[in-house]
DNA sequence: AGATTTCTCTTCGCCAAGGAAGAGATTAGG
DNA sequence: CCTAATCTCTTCCTTGGCGAAGAGAAATCT
């Protein structure tokens, strides 16, 4: 537990912040026995939403095979299910269940310490945070389609 | 690009936070060509700075085998460097470099949005988010000891 | 109605990553 | 000085996930 060097620059808070974040989502993942891929599909899924497993494999940058294991994988283990799409039969949706399995017991020990911390700010500054939370929440996103596209272009 | 429903809660827009980091996380991680557990460990090594292979190994749950050439693939990719411990001959000390190479280069367009982003507030509330960053920053490294713990015990 | 296109799922082969066991080198203790 | 313990690195084997090609089902167009 040596804490090495205290980091007096924001640069280097806010990245000490965004490892601890990466640290503890791959930990959750590890003691969920998640891949990265499934938790990279998870991913994309609680943040767009449901779609279909070609549009997920596109995402994911995966072809039509390993989109369909990995599926597989997250309906098996209680994370997503198979709906048909009511306007075309071909077509399947997939939609992440609102309880997941193990994932939110994994989850449970950071949330409460989140949740103590939020609750220690006034209404003001929970106002702040949370502007930077939904703000922030776009910034990645769009970085991250920037990076896919980038990529894949 | 369709939003999915508003979330009104603060709970849901805390959770699409989380995966959008996580998900930018991913993304800068395939961008750079590495693998999940090389920007784990690499996320271990920034937070608590340089250690030896063996507790690099005991916290990222992995045997010898694999330790090392986890940071053969690091080192070659120039994100850690060797040094040899000057007190015990035997030891090896595994420490992050200042400028890692692609990593810099992949962040770099989120860094500039969330840079927008963080200064578009005014210094009392750049005050309170920091504070959150730091607390957070503690928070879910306890967290994830705590998960790491649980699971090997 | 028939043909083409689109979408999902299955099968086969491959490669990267991790686990287990052993070797070499160094330190600590009798 | 010699033995036991510690630490890192090497080697072999197995597992898991991905890519490519093909099959089956359904919608769209002519």
């Amino acid at each position: 537990m040596s804490t090495p060097a205290v980091p007096s620059d924001a640069s280097e808070v806010y990245r000490r912040y965004l490892s601890a974040v990466m640290l503890h989502g791959h930990a959750s993942a590890k003691a969920c026995e998640l891949g990265a891929t499934d938790l990279y599909a998870l991913n994309i899924l609680q943040l767009t939403g449901p779609m279909t497993p070609g549009e997920l494999g596109t995402r994911t940058g995966l072809t039509t095979g390993p989109t369909t294991r990995l599926i597989d994988r997250l309906e098996q283990a209680g994370y997503v299910r198979r709906a048909p799409d009511p306007g075309d039969r071909r077509k399947v949706i997939v939609e992440p269940i609102g309880k997941p399995a193990d994932l939110d017991r994994v989850m449970a020990p950071a949330r409460q310490r989140i949740g103590e911390l939020l609750r220690g700010y006034s209404p003001e500054q929970f106002e702040v945070l949370f502007d930077y939370f939904a703000r922030a929440t776009d910034a990645y996103q769009e970085a991250a389609e920037q990076l896919r596209s980038h990529n894949a272009g």
